[in-house]
DNA sequence: CGTTAATTTGAGACCATTCAATTTCGGTGG
DNA sequence: CCACCGAAATTGAATGGTCTCAAATTAACG
């Protein structure tokens, strides 16, 4: 039944209540979630939590902190293909594939639940809720990949940057700490590069340029975004991609009830 | 059980084999899988499958031609975020989220099999194996999306285009035609440009410079393939990425018998 | 406070773009 | 079968956005 107080205070409590609004999970299929097993587990500044190439078993769900998924290249130069923040799956992707075709990496250091890949697909098998949650979730990873993919073949520095912060900002308002425009923002200037395919020192003009604007104000591992109308408009940002309001009702139905 | 004869004459029979490689579908799961619903359409060049924006309840199975997926920007560029090729679904990610987040184009005219979502998600709760299958499949497209954010974001034109060319020769190959390394290339150079995240006359020029090379030959909608290993290393492809050996029985597990 | 990481600045080179014009190609009708 | 047409491919030249390399400044942290 409803245990507002387990979900409150059980590491999964928050994956159970995101879930539930993202397939309509059923008071056993939270249970059954919070039932899975786990193991958490820290990961220092820059750390790999998993490596390209590697086989893997279990995934990690992100508690505290956040982590990135990258590729390096031949040359040495690396892209940064998604930033993760707490409640977030990091490697679903590369634990049921079995083979990781990408690296996953702590930012700052981070806290994640370590699953057994084999309980949550087991746990999948047996319910319809918990199995919709788990595709869907999927599928806005992707869309997010396919946005990324515009970005960074399409958008000039400036667009691509302030775009980033958009969907950053979205994003962090939903496990939102109360602030309405301010939010932890703990991305290098390189890494931020990474994530945008520009270089570090271009990467610089252009957040000055966009401070300029009056669009933002960045420092010290602090984002505020002072203009949300100018910054979306100047990242030619549009949040339909990231299916916030996406409800297992919508055309694939299979909400629930197994 | 094993009707030969009905895979090789059912359009869907295509996809059939193709999943049962993926995922180790019982035969039972292959017969289901033929008497889903459809309905056979055929496009136009360039016509419309899907629009961003849309509400979409059925996806779309191509059978003939190409197909490719893109976003339109607010300034007019477009962006292409993938090309399929026959057996593949060029849609199941809208369809099951219910809104397209993306368009879906033909190319110079292909043939669907057109299913409503509603059958496939109930086959895919009924059965494991192909509940299997379609997790396989989105998971190896949502790689795909990676890598193009890798390759718009990182590498310099030349290996841009070439790597897209072993991408789709490594594609192509699977259902091919017999001949090892020539190709029905439908893409114009605008199109390829639009998938590279360059213009058409630098694509233009930097074909040029690939077929000095003597990588590939090109011309009326045939590509060659002069040097693989050439052209692998110039375009730094790698394709891991691909799963193309991925069975279900990595990893993942829950592989059949429902 | 000293030390290292991160950010910022400058200047020159280069890759890719833009704009325009030309050539080639595929298809169509006379 | 050839002249014509529009689409696609190709070429040229100038511009510009981003990169590179290097150095200086500022911030973070023990």
């Amino acid at each position: 039944m409803g245990d507002r107080q387990l979900i409150e205070s059980h590491p999964l409590g928050l994956l159970a209540r995101r879930w539930s609004k993202l397939a309509s999970l059923t008071p056993d299929d939270c249970s059954a979630l919070l039932e899975l097993p786990f193991t958490v587990k820290g990961f220092g500044k820059e750390a790999y939590l998993v490596r390209e190439g590697q086989q893997v078993n279990e995934c990690a769900l992100l508690l505290s902190g956040f982590a990135y998924r990258q590729k390096l290249l031949r040359n040495g130069s690396r892209q940064i293909l998604s930033i993760h923040i707490p409640t977030e799956f990091v490697d679903l992707q590369n634990s049921v594939l079995g083979l990781a075709d990408h690296s996953v990496q702590s930012l700052n250091g981070c806290e994640v639940a370590i699953i057994p890949i084999r309980a949550l697909t087991e746990l999948q098998q047996a319910r319809a809720g918990i199995r919709m949650a788990m595709w869907i979730e999927t599928l806005i990873d992707s869309s997010i990949f396919r946005e990324w993919v515009v970005n960074v073949g399409r958008r000039d520095s400036k667009a691509r940057i302030a775009h980033l912060l958009c969907e950053l900002a979205i994003r962090l308002k939903k496990i939102g700490d109360g602030r309405e425009w301010t939010f932890e923002f703990p991305l290098t200037q390189e890494q931020l590069a990474d994530a945008t395919g520009l270089t570090p020192v271009h990467t610089n003009r252009t957040l000055q340029a966009l401070r300029k604007d009056g669009l933002i104000q960045l420092t010290a591992r602090s984002l505020t975004i002072l203009d949300w109308k100018g910054l979306q408009e100047v990242g030619d940002f549009d949040e339909l991609y990231l299916h916030q309001e996406t409800q297992a009702s919508l055309g694939a139905s299979g909400s629930g009830h197994s």
